[in-house]
Parts: structure tokens; C-alpha cells; sequence
DNA sequence: TCTATTTGACCACC
DNA sequence: GGTGGTCAAATAGA
């Protein structure tokens, strides 16, 4: 680790390979979500082939080293061993790291916003399997930074991270951000389940619309609460079907509130029409 | 014994 | 130099 790495035509057309083969995993992924979830003519039948389709773009990835992402050639390591000490077992170093150079990669990095989005919600349990990989406190926060990752990170390439920072004033509730997307195959995240407009000021044009949705929808009528926005991209025929100025709501999987996009919306606003309980 | 969490140190970015 | 993100040894818990 540490040299640059020279690209080589070869090189680029592998990568490209790759990211084509994570985009189709992705893709594969999020039609067995619409699969389990409304289910179809075969459902049985679907359950295979997307299984099929995803075992396809797994070997694929495996057999291609699997390097989606700018870290990913590094998290391959077995944890323990750095290639750095030639793979010597690094319990055996002093907890003082000698001569740790650039090459470590380690520090504050840069994403991309798109790879992000922040929720807030009264509970940080969101069904995928997270390790918790750091805290931190934070100036000016009252509360410590915690930092997870996938805990398939090692053994699938999955590069998903989760920040999760405590919110001031005693609401109980937790900024959540998480970057890039699960590309494990890991318990996903129940797809949303109601759609809420959206105002002309940006803010919600709830609660009354969207509580016709609710009252249309007996099941999710017995603790619904404002729900976080999941990646729309997930839910295509959604997207497609509402268009322009409609957020899609749910409740995570433990029923607990989840607050949309801080982008979005009036945080205060929205904790209030929480807490009113409908 | 294995796995997850804690926590101090390290490092990149501003 | 300050801050935030990550690493990894030490530690706790199952």
C-alpha cells in the first residue's frame, strides 16, 4: 500500500466493469425489496431469479477483487494485519504506531453529499448491521459523535456509514447521516410506505393529506409517526408514479419516528407534529 | 475464545 | 493548530 497506483487500459476497463457490475447489484438488490415486499405472480418464482441475478453479480465482484469505492482495495486487509508490516500481526506492535506515513489513509475525508443524507429519529436501530468503529465529541455539541460502519465491510466490500450525533435540548432524538449505500446484501431497510406532498416553501404540506394516506392504509395506522425518507432511487415505480413535490414516509422497522432530511424541512415543526401523536 | 465496544492516538483537511 | 474521521490496542461481554 502506499505506491501510486499506475492505471492501466486494462486497468480502466476493469473499473468500469466494476462499477457497472456494483450499479446491476444494486439494481438487483432493490427489485427483491419491491419483490418481497408487494410480491408478484411467482413470487417464488422472482425469490430465484433475483437470488440468481444477485449470486451473478457477487462472483462477478469477488472474482474481480471486489474494489468498488476509494477504500475498499484497503479494507480487504484482514483486520489485525497491515500490509504496511508485511502482514506481521499487529498485536504484537506497541499500541504507539512507530513511523505511520500518509499511506495510512487514516483522518478526516472528504464524501460526496449525493453518497449522503441525514435523518433524524428517536431511534438509532435501523435493521442493518452495523460496528461501531469511534465516538467522538464534537465542539459546540453537547453530545459525542458516534462513528459505524457495515459490519460486512471486511467480508462483503460493503463501504455503508452511519454517523450518529445526539440532538441538544433533551428530545431524545438523534441526528443520523449515513454514508454510501449497503452493498452487502444485508437486512435491507423496509421500504417506505406513504407518500406525503411537498409545500411550496419546501416544507411539508402535512399533516392532512397525509393523513388521509395513513387512514387509507389500516396497517400502518397503529403507531405511524413521521417517517425518515429512504433513498427514493430504492423505489423506483414510486418516484416515477408520484413525480415532482411528493416525499415519500414511512416508519423504520421497530416503528419508531424518523424525521425527514434536514434539507427538507423545519426540524421543530416536524418534532411537534411527532409528539402530537396525531 | 470470539466478537464488539471503548478510547487514545494518528492523520487529513481547513 | 484546531477539528473531525479513522485506526487499532485494550477491554468487556457473551
Amino acid at each position: 500500500m502506499g505506491s501510486a497506483a499506475v492505471i492501466s487500459p486494462e486497468g480502466k476497463k476493469s473499473e468500469v466493469v466494476i462499477e457497472e457490475l456494483t450499479k446491476g447489484r444494486k439494481f438487483a438488490m432493490q427489485l427483491q425489496d419491491l419483490l418481497v415486499d408487494y410480491g408478484g405472480p411467482k413470487p417464488e418464482m422472482s425469490g430465484v431469479l433475483v437470488a440468481e441475478i444477485l449470486r451473478t453479480f457477487e462472483q462477478g465482484l469477488f472474482l474481480l477483487g471486489c474494489p468498488s469505492g476509494d477504500q475498499i482495495s484497503d479494507n480487504l486487509q484482514a483486520p489485525g494485519f497491515s500490509s504496511d508490516d508485511g502482514g506481521v500481526d499487529i498485536s504484537k506492535r506497541p499500541k504507539k504506531r512507530p513511523d505511520v506515513n500518509s499511506s495510512g489513509r487514516r483522518g478526516r475525508y472528504k464524501w460526496n453529499s449525493s453518497q449522503s443524507h441525514t435523518i433524524y429519529s428517536a431511534n438509532i436501530e435501523d435493521g442493518q448491521a452495523w460496528r461501531k468503529y469511534g465516538q467522538k465529541a464534537i465542539l459546540n455539541a453537547k453530545f459525542p459523535r458516534s462513528y459505524y460502519r457495515c459490519t460486512h465491510k471486511y467480508d462483503r466490500c460493503c463501504n455503508a456509514l452511519k454517523q450518529v450525533q445526539g440532538m441538544e435540548g433533551g428530545s431524545g432524538m438523534y441526528q443520523i447521516t449515513y454514508i454510501g449505500s449497503h452493498t452487502c446484501n444485508s437486512d435491507p431497510i423496509q421500504p417506505p410506505h406513504l407518500i406525503i406532498p411537498k409545500g411550496d416553501n419546501g416544507h411539508m404540506a402535512f399533516p392532512d393529506r397525509a393523513r388521509e394516506e395513513v387512514a387509507a392504509k389500516s396497517d400502518l395506522t397503529d403507531n405511524f409517526s413521521l417517517g425518515s425518507v429512504q433513498d427514493h432511487s430504492s423505489v423506483p415505480h414510486l418516484e416515477e408514479g408520484y413525480g415532482d413535490g411528493w416525499e415519500v414516509y414511512g416508519k423504520d422497522n421497530a416503528g419508531q419516528p424518523d424525521v425527514e432530511l434536514e434539507d427538507y424541512f423545519n426540524l421543530d415543526d416536524l418534532i411537534q407534529l411527532d409528539e402530537s401523536g396525531f
